[in-house]
DNA sequence: GTTTGCTCCTCTAGTTATTAGAGCATGTAA
DNA sequence: TTACATGCTCTAATAACTAGAGGAGCAAAC
């Protein structure tokens, strides 16, 4: 079980150093062994779990929902229902995202097309964005 | 120029009553007058600019964007180049973000039709994010 | 053998854009 | 007049880090 430092953690895993001290410190990583002189030793599971952080907080995962993943990941005899339920829920949020992202496409580029490069009081850059009516995206 | 309270003003714009005192605190939202026992009065002028606010931050403009597009508001005889700027930026990002949700959407929907409602120890979703290899899309 | 330079340590504070709460004053309706 | 809502200021919290101060340890060059 090869240890190795902080910073090479940092490499092999993508996440960096002070932000693995961080996880640590909110206890999404376990304390790690730490040599004569403190310096802290990570474990290949140690490393693992990094990569999952990082790949979760990739995804879009909160902390928290990882948090959630990590204990349904420490006691695998666990009914899988609450993994995929975190899931969904980023899946609908991403989805919820997409559409109003789409909707903000749409308009910057009617903006921006608009904007006939004379002064802002005919700039409908921000004409578009004070009034509100004008507004072609109806969610709101 | 009918002035409302700031309650009624968080209704009206649909910014909430504290962020609208922070707005001010930090100089987006000129100072409002106030009635005698020192209660904020929003003007219609007020009330448009929170508006302004609100939809900016909707379309996903950070706060120092916003105060570029309200200086050149309340300056209207600069040229438009900047508020153009701001919004082609902004459209950059938006397309990028765009890209990487869709992305995620995609190996989130793989992830939740791989797992079987099993166990954890069998579940794709958990599998699929501890496991870099299984992860479909190629940009890390 | 010491100096250079990199990595590591802890601790505190900063970031963005709010939100929450304490403790008190004021306005409105029954 | 007695509730109860709404307002005020101030401080502190949130998420998820990031940056900096000030100091110690380690490897290699001179």
């Amino acid at each position: 079980m090869n240890e190795v430092s902080i910073g090479n953690a940092a490499r092999i895993s993508g996440v960096k150093v002070p932000t693995i001290r961080f996880y640590e410190e909110i206890g999404l990583l376990p304390r790690p062994a730490r040599t004569n002189a403190n310096r802290r030793l990570f474990a290949d599971s140690d490393l693992r779990r990094l990569a999952f952080i990082r790949h979760c907080r990739e995804l879009g995962f909160e902390l928290d929902a990882i948090r959630a993943l990590l204990k349904l990941q420490d006691n695998p005899k666990e009914p899988c229902e609450a993994a995929d339920a975190i899931a969904k829920e980023r899946l609908g949020e991403v989805e919820r995202r997409l559409r109003s992202l789409k909707a903000l496409q749409k308009e910057l580029k009617r903006m921006i097309d608009g904007c006939s490069h004379g002064h802002v009081s005919q700039c409908r850059v921000i004409e578009v964005l004070a009034n509100h009516s004008k507004c072609m995206h109806d969610n709101h």
